[in-house]
DNA sequence: GCCAGATAAATCCATATGGATCAATCTTTC
DNA sequence: GAAAGATTGATCCATATGGATTTATCTGGC
C-alpha cells in the first residue's frame, strides 16, 4: 500500500479529527521553525513572544503565557534571550515588585516587522487551497474549539488547566 | 486590558488564521503531551509511531515520517524505544537489507488500544463546542489543507519538502 | 506589625531533540 | 564486475526543553 493510500486511511479512521490537525501541524512546524531558527538564530517562540510584547506594550510574562500557551520557564527563557538580543527591554512593575513589564525596542519592532511579513506570506500560502469563504469558516470553526471548555484541561486524560492531575 | 481581550485582539489580527491553528494546538499539546508521558513513559511520537506501525503491519521507518511529519531519528528512536518495551518487532527485509519491517506485538497492540480509546475520548470533548455538521466541515476544510501543495514546503520561507533551502 | 501562604519570574538539571555524520546496503553507469 | 552515488536507518553531540525548585515580593488573617 503506498503511503498516499495510508494516509488516506488515517484521515479516514476514528481519530481522523485529531489526526488531520496534528498533521497540518508537524508538516507546518517542520517547515516553520527550521525557518526561524536558520533566519533568526531564535526558537519558535522567542517569536511569538516578541509578537505578544509588540502588540501589548507593558504586558507581563504571565499574560504571555495565556496567548501563547507553554510553560512559564520557556517565556522566561525567550524574555531573557530577547532581552539579551537588544530586542525588548524590561521594566520592574511599580504596582508589584516581582512583575517585570516588557516592551519592544524600536530594533524588536523592526525584527517583528519583518518576521511578521514572511509569517502573513506562509499563513497566505498554507490557507490557499481554501477559498476566502472556506478560510473565514474554518476560522470560525477553530476559534469555537480555541474557546472551549476543554482545551487545556481533560476529563478523558484527567488533567485540568494548571497541568495538573484533576484527582489530586 | 485583560487577557482575554488581548485574545481576542490576537484573533482579529492579520495572522488570526495561523494563530488560531497554533493556539489549539499549544493547549492540546499542553494536555496530551503531559498525559501520554506520565502514563506510558514515552513521548507523544512514540505512540503515534506505535499508531502506524499497528494500523499497517510491515510498514517502514521511511514511511512513518510521511504520515507523522518528524525527523527521520526522531522516528528510529521511537522505533527503538518501542522494540525495546516489547511493543513492536522489527524484521529486516527481504527486499532490501537497509528496510527494516515493524509489526506490533500483542502487547503493543494492547496498549495502542488504550491509548487509542482515551484519545477517542480526548477528541470528542476537544471537538465537543461544534455540531456534527461543523466538526465534518472542519474536517473537509482541515484536509483541504493537509494536502495542500505548500504544507511541507514553502516559497515565503525558502524551503523545499526536504528542509532544505530551496536556492540550493 | 508579623507571619504563613501565595505569586511572579529565574534557575537548575535530567532528559529530549534534531542537524550532521556514519555504516550498511542498493542501484546505476561504465 | 567495479565503483560512484543514492538510500535507509543508527548514532553522535551540542543545544533545547520542561518539571521542580529557588528567590524575591505580595496579600490576607490575626
Amino acid at each position: 500500500m503506498h503511503v498516499e493510500r495510508k494516509l488516506e486511511t488515517i484521515f479516514a479512521s476514528d481519530l481522523r479529527y485529531l489526526m488531520v490537525v496534528s498533521f497540518i501541524v508537524l508538516g507546518n512546524n517542520a517547515v516553520t521553525n527550521r525557518f526561524i531558527e536558520q533566519t533568526y538564530r531564535m526558537p519558535v517562540h522567542a517569536w511569538s513572544t516578541l509578537f505578544a510584547i509588540v502588540m501589548f506594550p507593558g504586558i507581563r510574562a504571565k499574560e504571555i503565557r495565556h496567548l501563547f500557551p507553554r510553560p512559564q520557564n520557556t517565556i522566561s527563557r525567550a524574555v531573557s534571550l530577547l532581552d539579551a538580543r537588544g530586542l525588548i527591554r524590561q521594566e520592574t512593575s511599580d504596582a508589584d515588585g516581582r512583575e517585570k513589564r516588557l516592551h519592544a525596542t524600536p530594533r524588536g519592532e523592526t525584527v517583528l516587522a519583518e518576521i511578521r511579513g514572511i509569517s502573513r506570506a506562509r499563513q497566505t500560502e498554507l490557507f490557499e487551497p481554501l477559498t476566502d469563504e472556506e478560510r473565514e469558516t474554518f476560522f470560525r470553526l477553530a476559534r469555537k474549539i480555541a474557546e472551549g471548555p476543554r482545551l487545556l484541561e481533560s476529563v478523558a486524560m484527567g488533567l485540568d488547566a494548571t497541568g495538573r492531575s484533576a484527582a489530586e
